[in-house]
RNA sequence: GCGGGUGUAGUUCAAUGGUAGAACGGCAGCCUUCCAAGCUGCAUACGUGGGUUCGAUUCCCAUCACCCGCUCCA
């Protein structure tokens, strides 16, 4: 009985052994959180990301009014001005001193405990969750210093200076001096620009790409003729020093992040977050995610980041999270916290002009944004399939438009009379696609090889090629076999692909 | 960051205090008219750094990476 565990082992060799996925810096024993795409991982991602700028961007989807909808794309900096993490809240929520009981094992946020110290400075102080209630408070004070809370005056952890935490009783242990010295978690990467290290040209890697389009809101709406409503889309890299780097390429600390930034009216939200959670859900089966592989979850209020109002989670069914969920993509409707903040920080006016109306207002946002990474190893566990059945044993079911391979062209043998046709072909056909021309080895072994990076198609040129300028189709899935004109090889690709 | 586990070829595994084998995969060739056939040959590994020892892949320590459980995930 192959468990989860054992499926996403599977998933991970076979990704190293075909060329998908590499441990970053192998050689030198890799390090943490971080992943290299390969040969075929990269022509995977690339699809992936392709097909999301086609269906944001060229082809964007019918609104609601029967009209295609407008979005345009921006690609921006990495690093941007270091006010704008201010503005954006990352700064402030993402440099929280943490400290550890030595004791315990547990890890505190240091403005989460709240320490009690005596008045009178006699005997320990002792900390509290800031959640503890009160009679478990004077319970605990009572039991360990024998005095009430009103003898005490009470400070957050990190308000204290470390030399006193010796005399500290942490929130669950019984003797002091087990709480570590606050440290930093930055979740964001930090870096310098200039020849020079020092605080006033600190900078930092951007935690996610969708800053780079606020910033860019003014810009794009002077220089591209653009009307609320109007989408602005962006893909690229995004750095968090994640704690704990998991779950192969799910949680790592480089990643890539497709997101749109939905500009609309306020009133019109509730409207344009429905199309959004519709448009996403159609957009993640057309690449073979079934709906019941995903999950919608509505995130409860007291879970919603700082600036959201609303968000719907769309959680993929990957192997360790069986029998749950993991976040695939979030839509959020972030208000028009963004463009205020920036507005702020900067000193520049945001307000978008509705000149056939003639008021001024910030939109508010609505934010599909999802990560690139993530989408490719959902199609990748979506795509395994064991099949003990034939060769390989296992195949890789990517949908044709996804799949790194469209074709492979296989001559039956290496004879003289095969292969020149096969030549020919493989030429005409990479001008349009993705395609393998392999010519070495016997038949079965290449079609094998083909299953395991999930090439969709096999056409075999034969001695009845010669005679009647019929290939043979070999599909995948099901492994039949057909036989079509050498010239309906293109066009019969192409429908199968696109159609 | 904590606790537990693992680390031998590209992958999956084996053996061993006297420097390592297999299967599959890869490459080259023979043979092949449709699913890893058969035959021959070749290449490739003890994560890294210390220590103990005459000698370490094996024992010990550290470190790194991966897996599981916590913690974290703005």
């Amino acid at each position: 009985m192959s468990t989860p565990t054992d499926q996403m082992k599977d998933i991970v060799s076979l990704c190293k052994r075909r060329g998908f996925i590499f441990p970053a810096s192998d050689i030198y024993g890799g390090i943490n959180g971080f992943w290299d795409y390969g040969p075929l991982g990269t022509e995977l991602k690339n699809n992936l990301r392709d097909r999301w700028w086609k269906d944001m961007v060229i082809t964007p989807p019918i609104g609601p009014d029967g009209n295609p909808i407008e979005i345009v794309g921006v690609d921006s900096s990495i690093i941007q001005n270091p006010k704008s993490w201010e503005a954006s809240g990352h700064v402030g929520g993402f440099n929280d001193p943490m400290v550890d009981c030595k004791a315990s094992k547990k890890r505190y946020r240091a403005d989460h405990v709240i320490v009690y110290s005596p008045k009178d400075g006699e005997g320990h102080a002792i900390a509290f969750d800031k959640d503890a209630e009160d009679a478990e408070i004077e319970k605990r004070l009572k039991k360990l210093t024998k005095k009430a809370p009103a003898d005490f005056t009470t400070e957050k952890l990190d308000q204290l200076p470390a030399d006193q935490f010796t005399n500290i009783i942490g929130p669950d242990v019984k003797e002091p001096g087990t709480l570590t010295e606050p440290r930093q978690f930055n979740m964001m990467f930090h870096t310098f620009v200039g020849a020079t290290a020092g605080d006033e040209n600190k900078a930092y890697l951007r935690p996610e790409t969708c800053a780079g389009i606020f910033l860019n809101f003014k810009n794009v709406v002077d220089s591209s003729r653009v009307r609320v409503p109007f989408g602005i889309a962006q893909v690229g890299k995004a750095f968090r020093n994640e704690v704990t780097p998991r779950n192969f390429i799910f949680r790592s600390r480089e990643f890539e992040q497709m997101e749109l930034e939905w500009f609309c009216e306020e009133e019109d939200v509730p409207m344009w977050f429905d199309f959004w959670v519709d448009q996403r859900t159609k957009f993640w089966e057309s690449l073979g995610i079934p709906k019941s592989s995903l999950h919608f979850l509505d995130v409860p209020k007291e879970e919603l980041a700082h600036y959201s109002s609303r968000t719907i989670d769309v959680e993929y069914q990957f192997p360790f999270a069986a029998p749950g969920f993991d976040e695939l993509e979030g839509i959020a409707h972030r208000g028009c916290f963004d463009l205020t903040q920036h507005q702020e920080f900067s000193g520049t006016k945001l307000e978008y002009f509705d000149q056939p109306n003639n008021k001024r207002f910030l939109p508010h946002v609505i934010e599909p944004s999802t990560g690139l990474t993530r989408g490719v190893l959902a199609l990748l566990c979506e795509a395994y399939t064991v099949d003990e059945s034939r060769p390989s044993g296992v195949y890789m079911n990517f949908h044709p438009s996804m799949a790194p391979k469209k074709a492979a062209i296989l001559p039956l043998t290496a004879k003289e009379d095969h292969v020149p046709i096969a030549q020919k072909l493989y030429l005409e056909l990479r001008e349009q696609f993705n395609v393998d021309l392999d010519i070495k080895q016997n038949i079965g072994k290449r079609y094998a090889r083909q299953d395991e990076i999930g090439t969709p198609y096999c056409f075999t040129i034969d001695n009845d090629t010669i005679s009647d300028q019929t290939v043979t189709v070999r599909e995948r899935n099901t492994m039949a076999q057909e036989r079509i004109h050498l010239d309906k090889v293109a066009s019969y690709l192409r429908e199968k692909i696109y159609g």
